[in-house]
DNA sequence: GGTCTGACTAAAT
DNA sequence: GATTTAGCCAGAC
């Protein structure tokens, strides 16, 4: 028996899963697109993680999401382009002189959104 | 309803 | 080593 049926739910799983991660990234941390797509399932989805996050919801933490660099690639979705840099410093966040979060100190990473509290 | 695009990333050329 | 291609998903055109 091949199946079918259960390919149709994967999807909307990986929006849903995103959504739980983003949600539970501890204040004062950051963690990567590519890093919730590959909890989400799908490594190489960080593009749609991305996405997922643009049509999120105010009560997900996405300023705590950045690029792999640490740079702040989505805070021009915040209104003003200073917001996302000045909520992550007021979470204790450092930058780098390349405008870059210090990823070394401030990296989180999600173990799996089943485990994730 | 086919094509393009996007808050990304890695592999291939 | 810089540029291009490929992969992912959903929405806009």
């Amino acid at each position: 028996m091949r199946i079918g049926n259960i390919m149709k739910k994967n999807k909307q799983d990986f929006f849903d899963k995103v959504y739980s991660v983003v949600a539970k990234i501890p204040y004062g941390k950051v963690t990567t697109y590519g890093a919730i797509a590959e909890v989400c399932g799908i490594k190489s989805a960080a593009r749609t993680v991305g996405w997922a996050i643009n049509g999120a919801t105010a009560d997900l933490p996405c300023h705590r999401v950045v690029n792999r660099f640490g740079a702040l690639t989505g805070k021009v979705h915040f209104g003003d382009p200073n917001l996302m840099e000045e909520l992550l410093r007021a979470e204790g966040v450092e930058f780098l002189e390349d405008g870059c979060v210090d990823m070394k100190k401030y990296f989180w990473k999600a173990k799996s959104v089943n485990n994730l509290h």
